[in-house]
DNA sequence: ACTTGGCACTCAGGACCCAGGAGTGCCAGG
DNA sequence: CCTGGCACTCCTGGGTCCTGAGTGCCAAGT
């Protein structure tokens, strides 16, 4: 039902109207693009596209805008992924390479995407759940206080104060500090649940009160709490592409750690680019955004996803270069 | 040179121009506050005050606004700190009652400041030259690799990987911790770099080089790179105030950690809450918006600031208000 | 020395109209 | 199935006009 050259001329309309953000009409896409037939024939190829629903006219007799689904064909089978020019990818390379710590990382590579796409870049820290613990350490702050921190093998810390239900000496949290090290220490963080269930055997009757409190304190930190950050940066970006007065609604949404948690977390395997466009979000505010999103992590497991968030009007092909290059070298670096 | 009357109408203007954003002639001033003098009368005041560089009129025959100098004039000398209505301290009670750990703290103020105001909020992160070591411990991650962890006394927790110049064992990562909480326990991290340059001759000759690269990465984090981040939130906010096209800059100048720290760090006496409006902010891009930020910390020294971003046309009394506030409930938690 | 009413003046903003042009749909012929 | 021609639509930009809010100034009043 939609031969060679009705995609070939969607395929036009999209590319035209993300460069112009302009609706284009039947002449110009022959000028541009070396269709090789008149204006008229384009003009009945579009009216079959219009009533496909894939493009639709702002008002009568103007040219032709792509919907949403006019989108998502585009992305489906009328483009690919771009790949990055060179001097970009050695961008990256520099840019990440000069990272610190986890939350490093993080940061630079928000600003990182943000400035390769111009678009607003959206980094999930990598999940608790997936990796293991590497290391957990008692610091008392008052006798009835301590402050619990616990570092995993991703490079990331967490940290929590306990309140205890009595006195604790320091003999006490050493030994505590021994156990929970000796049975927690390269664990799964996904298994910790089960394994603190049987610590308290472990411990002498007296301290068990307070360990109890550590140990809920443990769990509710890895596995119930699952505080799963998103950072955004560029958001700058989003004053370019017009939104009319949907910006507040898109600004708004982006300080929602639980919207953009709803946004990143759906769907998609490890190491494909997902593309989520206008209407299809979930999210109601970014209802004329779109989403270009993958995972990344280490080896082959997904530890977390990032992307970019545009208007829907988006260069699909080259976000999705870009999202897929810097998912690949933060997965490197980790 | 100013009397009594031509402040009112100063005031009176301020207070219009920011609650209707629109110009303030004379005849809407009368009605509005009881001034009871004639239109004409109050025209003659204007004409002074415009003359003194407090007010101008955007184009012949409309009404007057006030510029940054006006604004100055106004918070100084005609308008106090505007307190809380009661049921707003039981919110900020409340919001920030339940807040975990640092980090949550800081969040939640963010959130808190950015709701009350309505405005963009700033948090600065505690500074850490200002608190001191609480513990330090050292995970090994490779063998030549360290994970360093410092806590402080403020309950925050930094952390940098380490890179050995040789291999390191167990046991000498044990001494090491140890010399170095030995050392360093309850230091003011001020005089941190003072105590670790005598730490290498408790070290044995063996593991000198390794400990050097520890030592030099904590006074590294410590003291060279005060990584003092500051927190953004409800940049939501500033759609609803028109910068016209500035909005694009603002929004840029949020982003970059930098210039946030330049725009809150200077001058201001803890407890005191200070304005900087419009073009005295020496920020490009962020000249016509105006800060109201003071210190927040515990006791009587400030750890760190915190404060509200807005369009110079912004309610400077409840601004002050909120900040004041906020900033001493945040004190009093930490 | 201020204050006041009167008056002429200015100018942004909205309503209105008009022409130009880009783009369309349709149709008849190749 | 493609193409040229043609009539139609309607957005856009420019121009004009008008109105209303607001001003500055002046002369008279207190």
């Amino acid at each position: 039902m939609l031969d060679d050259r009705k995609l070939a001329v969607l395929r036009a309309i999209v590319e035209d109207f993300v460069s112009t953000n302009e609706p284009v009409g039947s002449k110009s896409l022959v000028d541009r693009h070396n269709l090789d037939v008149s204006p008229a024939t384009i003009r009945n190829d579009m009216a079959v596209l219009e009533e496909q629903g894939f493009i639709v006219q702002p008002h009568t007799s103007a040219g032709r805008i792509p919907t949403d689904q006019g989108y998502r064909l585009f992305v489906d089978r009328l483009s690919g992924v771009k790949p990055l020019s060179s001097a970009e990818r050695r961008a990256i390379e520099t840019f990440l390479a000069g990272a610190y710590d986890l939350d490093d990382v993080v940061m630079r590579t928000v600003r990182l995407l943000a400035q390769l796409t111009r678009q607003v870049a959206v980094v999930q820290y990598p999940s608790l759940t997936k990796s293991a613990v590497r290391h957990i350490e008692l610091v008392p702050l008052t006798d009835r206080r301590l402050l619990l921190v616990l570092i995993t093998d991703t490079g990331r810390v967490e940290q929590r104060t306990v309140d205890l239900p009595g006195q604790i000496g320091d003999e006490a949290i050493t030994q505590l500090r021994a156990v929970l090290n000796a049975c927690l220490d390269g664990r799964k963080l996904a298994d910790v649940a089960t394994v603190v269930a049987e610590l308290p055997e472990r411990v002498t009757a007296v301290e068990r009160p307070n360990a109890a409190a550590v140990f809920s304190v443990i769990v509710e930190t890895l596995v119930d709490r699952h505080e799963e950050r998103v950072v955004v940066g560029g958001a700058a970006n989003l004053t370019q592409a017009d939104f009319s007065r949907g910006l507040h609604e898109v600004l708004e949404a982006l300080e929602e750690q639980v919207v953009l948690m709803r946004l990143l977390g759906e769907s998609g395997d490890h190491a494909t680019v997902t593309v989520r466009i206008g209407s299809e979000n979930e999210v109601r505010g970014l209802r004329s955004t779109s989403l270009v999103a993958t995972g990344y992590g280490t080896g082959d497991q997904s530890l977390a996803r990032l992307g970019v968030l545009g208007p829907t009007r988006m260069d699909y092909p080259t976000a999705m270069g870009a999202v897929r290059a810097v998912a690949r070298y933060v997965g490197q670096i980790l």
